[in-house]
DNA sequence: TATGAATGAGAATTCATTCAT
DNA sequence: TATGAATGAATTCTCATTCAT
């Protein structure tokens, strides 16, 4: 006997294709909207068109597509941001590079930074073995690039390789809280100006003091 | 007329007031690992000890349940970090104690840090009406006392206006971050020195560019 | 040792008396407006002013508490009834006196009234073991003597006798009927003139056809 | 914006018709023998050899449930009694069609009966707003079509007009009584021997004294 | 005696998942 | 493949009854 495949994604066509991709976008609306626990299986179909038996057919469980939803974005995410870096060349630039594309994604998918600001408080709840994609060991992986670029343009006094880290916390967390105030309408001023305004604050950080 | 349907709550006594603090305390625990809809009775009785019913003779419902566990820690943190505050005479005082009170209190109170993290996250999901306290409210009211202190040490050109609230914002978010990341245990540093980090980035914010 | 009685009801002074008599009059009242299972003790502790804990003191249970209170009203109905029709001499005015005597009842008794409809009701439903006393046995007892009084002034046809059981049952018919008209204010009459047509109607009845 | 709450109710195959009305008769059958508070949407579940969760794929609440098994027989009554009066001519036939359809179909539908009868005991425990059909709007609505009915035939005195109102209500009251008797077994005699009886206690009654 | 806090069995309702069509 | 009816485990909240004070 062949391993039989216990359930298979209806086979690639394109048309298979697209219905999980209605599926994954339903998801990430509703997911956006309720959290996980407060969506229904249900509604996901609804809004998608579908019927509910159709979405198990897509995905094994309402935990795997919530998986699916989130890493489709944060894969994305990583590739925009880390396009927009490569083509930077100052550190400056590359400073300028991230908030600007990392904010600027977070802004054009609004319900992906609802999805991921609730998954990064989840990580600080369940701190272990959470389903789906592991997004802490993401997170930091993340922020490690972030201290990579930073160091290679400080002085090499031990003290800057502190900062290094230190500064690209502070820089994945303003990007973060400067993309939810838009979101949530905190902020008074556009967007391009709070930009310029954490680039301005992390290259004053690089300076001595 | 007969007397409307009987309201109980055990009575003033030292008691009563204990008890109602295990509650709280066992509830704390359990919202702050699980979240509001993964969190059962049964399992916040149990961790107090109690049986579930008695859970109702001190909160209504589940979710006051959880209000009260939230407005608790919020109330206190505001004290205790005004407090700290209020002793301090130079904005560079002032911005460390904010700090340092902030991040203090959140190091060590760390579960309800879990819930206040998972609140924040929250307000970006369901705008609206969500029960429990008006944390959007008393966030931003928050930040606005935060502002208002810098704005005074600031020099008064416009341009300066528009950074003191940024400004106030970036230092929310960084000591946030601050506090998270000792909880999680991804700093390889000691808090004193993260809140000094924090403490320097914002002054030579503070500097004109 | 002696035989020490289980629970026995706070001995015989006349406080207790009045405490229990109390809280029959408060269950009464609450059993009427909301039925046996949407009453809680709670309320009729409420209501009689005493704490939860001490119905249990003068009253086994819930139920025993809801049959005593539908026993004292039915004896004191009976009792009522009794005397009433004794004085009466000719037929007429016996079954006057029953009619008077039975609606002016219900009708001084409302809430009494509630619980015995109520109690009617259950009759069909629980035909079996219904806790309580034999409220089935009572009423059938009650309508067979209605049968005798009214069969001594029938001719002694054979057809007279079946007449006279179905008679005693549309008089109690119609004076339950009658009284509950007047509890909901269906009546646009009198409640004399309601009793004489009852009245009236019943004294046709014996009438050769 | 997302759809709302997916409302789902099996459709219109007679596969489902037949579901619902097992489920209603299973709902009929309990709630006749418990009442609505005793009853458990477990057990009429268990009764209609469906699972709990079947239920609410067909009702709303177990409430909803309750007032759809009520209504259904009340419509059936009042069609099958109209009916059957619609085919008489003189008066005594009226009343005799009456009688004998309506105690004809509570013989019929004991259930209902039971049903029938709690609910009208219900109507003076909670006058204002009970959920479910107005049970007592569509009581008075039949007692005023009675009326209209015995006035017609009756001498024009204004007194007359009284007792065609008391005449309706009394005529409504016996029958239901009869009824009552066969399902209890208190009656010695059949049916229509009973009905026989309250037809000539009414027609005596519309002579004058 | 009186109290009222504590208990925990029980009931309505929801919803992820399955599976026959 | 797609459907959606059926399932039943799980969860919140209620309240009769007990018992320590």
């Amino acid at each position: 006997m062949p391993p039989s495949p216990v359930r298979r994604a209806p086979s690639r066509s394109s048309d298979a294709d697209a219905r999980r991709a209605a599926i994954l976008a339903a998801a990430r609306h509703v997911f956006a909207a309720k959290g996980f626990r407060d969506t229904t299986v249900d509604e996901i179909a609804a809004t998608a068109g579908i019927a509910k038996g159709t979405v198990y057919l897509y995905f094994r469980s309402k935990r795997e597509l919530y998986g699916a939803a989130l890493t489709s974005g944060i894969g994305e995410l990583a590739t925009v941001v880390t396009a927009r870096m490569a083509k930077a060349r100052t550190l400056e630039q590359k400073v300028r590079a991230y908030v600007q594309a990392r904010a600027g994604y977070f802004d054009a998918h609004r319900e992906f930074l609802k999805l991921y600001v609730a998954e990064f408080a989840d990580v600080f709840r369940h701190p272990g073995r959470r389903p789906g994609p592991d997004f802490e060991r993401l997170y930091l992986e993340h922020v490690s690039g972030l201290e990579k670029m930073l160091q290679q343009s400080m002085p090499g006094r031990a003290s800057a390789r502190l900062s290094a880290r230190a500064l690209a916390f502070a820089l994945a967390d303003l990007t973060r809280g400067l993309a939810l105030r838009q979101l949530r309408g905190w902020s008074r001023t556009r967007l391009a100006d709070e930009v310029e305004f954490v680039v301005g604050l992390v290259l004053k950080g690089l300076r001595k003091p």
